[in-house]
Parts: C-alpha cells; structure tokens; sequence
DNA sequence: TTGAAAGCGCTACCAA
DNA sequence: TTGGTAGCGCTTTCAA
C-alpha cells in the first residue's frame, strides 16, 4: 500500500501538519525535526497525493495543451516545443488531441479542468466560446495558439495568417501565374480563412482574380483531401498553374496527386505550403512554404501562460508573429 | 463559484448520498426523485469533481499515455491511433511526451499516476524497471507498446523486430549489396539492439558480416544524428552501398546527407528505414522501410490495457504483430 | 428507499 | 515551534 502523510508523522512521531509543511516548505520547523521527517519519508517511499492537495486548491504545476490533431506534425512540433519550455520552468504538460472533432474539445476541455492543471494552451479552433465559460467561472488561466480567439478572456500568440498568405501570393505573383487555386482546411478554421483572405489580397492588388470555385475546403483527412481537391482541379480543361495550401499537409496530398497524374512539380505546377514542419523540408521536391516559428511560438505560450498564473490581472495582448516564406524547389516561374 | 454535490443536495431537499447514487445509477432511487435531482443538477450547471472522486478511489475512465517524443511521426501516430480507439471505448487520453530524458520518465509516470488515470500505456524505453515498482504497488494496469519491456507485470504489443531487421537485411542481400551500414538510435533502446540482430542474422545467412564500426548509434536529435553518421560514412574511403536505418528519421538525416555530398539514392546508395511513417511515403525517394501497423498497434493496447482494468487477473502474454517490408524507391540493385 | 457519517490524503488556520 | 482540527467534494457502508 502507498504511504500516507499519517504515516509518515506516525513513523516520525509528529503531527501529519509537521510533516505538510515540511512537504510544502512553510511554517517554521526545526532543522532537526525536519531532517526526521524527511529521513522517513524517504524511507517510506512517500510521496504526497496530488489528488488530495488539488482537492484542497493547490497548485498541480501541470499544464494542459489542447490539439486538433497530434498526428499532424505541425502539432506534434507545437506540443514538443511546448513540452520543452514547459519542463524548463518546472511545469508538467499533458497533451490532449481532439481529433478534430467538437464533441471531444469539450470532452478533453473539461478533463484538463477537472484533473486540475493550472492553466491550458488551446490550439484547437473553438466555435463556441461559451465552452470557456466554465474555465473563466474558475479564472483559469488559458492561452490560445495558432489559432485567433476572440475572447478578452484569452491571450492569443499566433503568426500573421493575413501576411502568411499574402506572402505566398506575392511569391506567386511574381513567378508570373495568374491562375492559381487555393487548397484550404475546413473553412471553420479560422486562420485558413484569414490565409486566403490575405492571399486574395496579394492577387488583387495585382488585379489577379481568385475565383470561388477555386477555393478548395477540405474534409478531416488532410492528406486525402487535399490529394483528391487537387486532382479534380487538375482535371479540368483551364487548370491551375499554382497551388496555395493552408497547410504543409494539404500540400503534401497535392504533390501526390500531382505525381499520380504525372503533373511535373515545378515545372507545370507550383506549390507553396504553409507551416514548415518536417515534412516541408524532405519531400519530392521540398516544399515552398510560409514558416510558422514553432519553437518560438511554443515557448512564449508558455511564458504567457504562466505568467499568467503568478499575475493574474495583467493585460492580455495578442501575440502575433511574423510569418516567413521559405523557398525550396516546388515552385517555379511559369512556363519555366 | 462551482457547484457541489452538497448544493444540488440542498436544493433538491435530498442528502448528498442521494445524489451521489443518482450520478453513479446506483442504489435504489424513485423515478420521482431521480428525476428531480436530475433537474436540478441541470439548473444548477453542476458536474461531479472528478478529483474528489479519484481521491476515493473511484474511476477516471482516462489513460495515460508515455511517449519518448511526440515530434517523432511514429510516436505522433501511435498516438492519433490510441486516443481513436480509446476515445471509441469511452475513455480521454492524456499524453506525456518524456523528450527522450530519463528524468522525465519517472516524472510523467508519477504524474499520471498522481493524476489518477486508471491505465497507462508506455512507449517508452524504460532501462530501469523500479520504476515499475510503485505502479505495480497500486495494481495500475500498464501496457508497453513498441517496445519489449521484460517484466510479468506489464503486458506487451510491438511489432517483430527481430524479424523486421531480418527483413531489412534480406531485401539488400537480395539486391546484391555486402557492404552495409546501420544507423541506430541510442544502442540502449532495445528495439534497436533486436532489429540490429536481426538485420545481422540475415547477413550470417548469406556469409556476409556487419563489422562494428559500421554500426552507428544516434543522439538525441534522430535527423541531424543520421545525416551526421551518414556523411562520415560516405567520406571513408571504402563507404557502404547500403544503409540499414533503425527508423525513418534516421533514414531522412541519411537522405540529407547523401543529397548534400551528391550522392545519389538508390543508384549509389540504398537505404533502408524502418516505422513506415508518413515521412516515408513523402520523401524524396519515397523510403524503402519496415512497416510497423501502427494503427493496429494502437488499438491493441488501449484493448489489452483496457480488458486489464475489468479483469485484473488475466495472464499477460507478448502480443508480437508482425512487421511488413514496403519497397519503394529508396532501394536498387547494386550498379544499378 | 433514504440519510447519517466515516473516510480518502492533504492544506491551512488557530491554539497551545 | 508544534499539533489539533475543520474542511475540500465525493463514495460507501450501515441504520433507520
């Protein structure tokens, strides 16, 4: 059987609120006395019950991430980014993946509550931000990444969707296509829709036209989806000549079915990605795309959240940084 | 503030034990009663503490899961696999990523403990079994999954290594090469070691040796580890043909390198990785790799670990599910 | 059927 | 400095 804190002031011939404060390094106890209390509780492999302490409102030095879909490396490259830091400053995280789906995000929200962690990082888009409403009733603390949330209650970091795709429109542009589609995650996400909204605007101001029907959503598989929306753009008699995918995933599925149709990537179509996870930077051929700074991102996630946690009053500014584009070899000038 | 048990006793004109049969289905309550305290559970937004009810001892119906890093595709997976099925099953994930430092194995495995999951699942290596020990003291069900853990205590799902590297071994022998090279990770992840003894079994079959010095453990970092060992490799005099690629990553640290000395894959260098993750199928060339059923993987723990909750006392067999060569580009007969 | 009360392990306040 | 003790919210006998 586990030992209890009675236990181990039974053994050490104390009270059980000797050996507590010991255990939380308050109150004032003789060098002696404590010395005894930790000599036994070493001894009896103690180790105090973290259920019990949050029962009594403690602190529980965990974090809780909360992720669409860990499998998605983007995702698995926040949550190890956010593991690191997070261990760095003495905090534990425990990851949840919503698989995408809504039912779960609340499921998994309320879990995290419940086992009490002292703050979450959110990177799943949230339609309903009533979901919070318990977590505000509590006031614990929470910061979104990735993704916008328009709630006061919420610090946000996440790069600048609008300049991420205006970026990969302006690089576009400048290879000289005009008819380009757009590969997009289920257009709820809401930093897909502000990438194509600054894309659009690169192209406008180019007075290059994006028509709607060239606006692809895709389903939950991103691989699929975005391998079968681009194969039926490629089918069609005035097809594209450049993709822009909301993700490196979607991009992904658009180089295969580029390969299945024996389309020439670059050469007959370009392709810029958006995230720069791993995948990116190891595919035939490696992938254009606008960089997300993970790591960076991740950490100060961290910082805020638990900055949060010491000063609870603080301001909460959105946190919006700077996307990059990086150029590898999936695109090319037009007629190149 | 947060409604407790004792609150919707009161406004239902019940004792607290009344509602705690009415939450759990227990007991013997009129439908009347039922029914009111139903509603006014409703009416007062009211959700049972978890916390509270884990310090009695009571179920969580919440897993936890280890993983070494969960920036590594495979382990990314297994996850996306586990939490699907354990999701179907009624039961939240948690996921630890340990970052591949002991010291936060036996955090994590305190924490999850501590957080009261009813199972755990362990993808990580574990050198030191007394780890075990406090887990086992509690009868906290666990299961190890893709990794062999030689321990009665804990059940086990992974895939044949041995057999797989027998594979590995067997398709470049068969494409003529003798002069091979192995990319491990750390020499003290046994799925390592087994798929290393395999790989060398099959080359004692055909009389042909492994000298040591062309096995190459890893560090921490997999990618930048192979491409290291890969590019001293290539710059020996008498280099290998082929390299043997203990996972994936280690096989795209492999790729990069070859690309940045100009080496040419398959045609001057075959490679060969192992885990058969979305990378493999993504790079440039596509991966010739061992396929581990990461899906089925998954699904098998979260069932055994869960068949062990509601019967505690079954035998603990091995579950060895077998490993499948895929031959795609990355491989070819020597001189090709 | 229902309710009173004894824990579960720990924290924090108040006396001694 | 110390120890006693009242909760924290819930489960679970055991009586009524």
């Amino acid at each position: 059987m586990k030992a209890t804190i009675y236990d181990v002031a039974r053994e050490a011939g104390v009270s059980i609120a000797a050996v507590s404060q010991v255990i939380n390094g308050k109150g004032k106890i003789s060098e002696e006395r404590r010395n005894e209390i930790f000599s036994v509780m070493e001894r009896l492999n103690y180790r105090p019950s973290v259920i019990a302490a949050a029962l009594t409102g403690k602190r529980t030095y965990t974090l809780g991430l909360l992720v669409p879909d860990i499998s998605n490396p983007f995702f698995a490259e926040i949550a190890h980014a956010v593991e690191d830091q997070g261990h760095k400053l003495g905090y534990s995280i425990v990851i949840c993946s919503t698989h995408n789906e809504d039912e779960r995000i609340e499921r998994y929200l309320t879990l995290l509550q419940q086992k009490s962690v002292d703050g979450m990082i959110i990177g799943t888009g949230m339609d309903n931000l009533e979901l919070l409403a318990p977590l505000v009733d509590k006031s614990v603390p929470i910061v979104s990444i990735a993704r916008e949330m328009p709630s006061a209650y919420v610090q946000t970091v996440h790069v600048g969707d609008f300049d991420g795709g205006k970026l990969a429109g302006q690089h576009l542009l400048a290879l000289g296509h005009t008819r380009i589609a757009v590969l997009a995650e289920h257009l709820k996400v809401s930093s897909s829709r502000e990438r194509i909204r600054g894309f659009r605007d690169a192209l406008a101001g180019a007075g290059c036209e994006l028509p709607d029907a060239w606006v692809k959503p895709g389903g939950f598989d991103l691989l699929q989806g975005g391998k079968r929306q681009t194969l039926e753009l490629l089918r069609q008699a005035e097809c594209p000549t450049a993709l822009f995918c909301c993700n490196d995933l979607l991009a992904i599925g658009a180089l295969q079915a580029a390969k299945e149709l024996g389309v020439r990537v670059p050469e007959e179509l370009s392709i810029v990605g958006f995230d720069d996870t791993i995948l990116a930077s190891v595919t035939d051929p490696p992938l254009t795309t606008v960089a997300q700074p993970i790591e960076a991102m991740g950490k100060l996630a961290v910082d805020l959240l638990i900055g949060q946690l010491t000063n609870p009053s603080e301001a909460k500014p959105a946190h919006v940084l700077e996307p990059k584009l990086v150029v590898r070899k999936s695109t090319a000038s037009i007629g190149d």
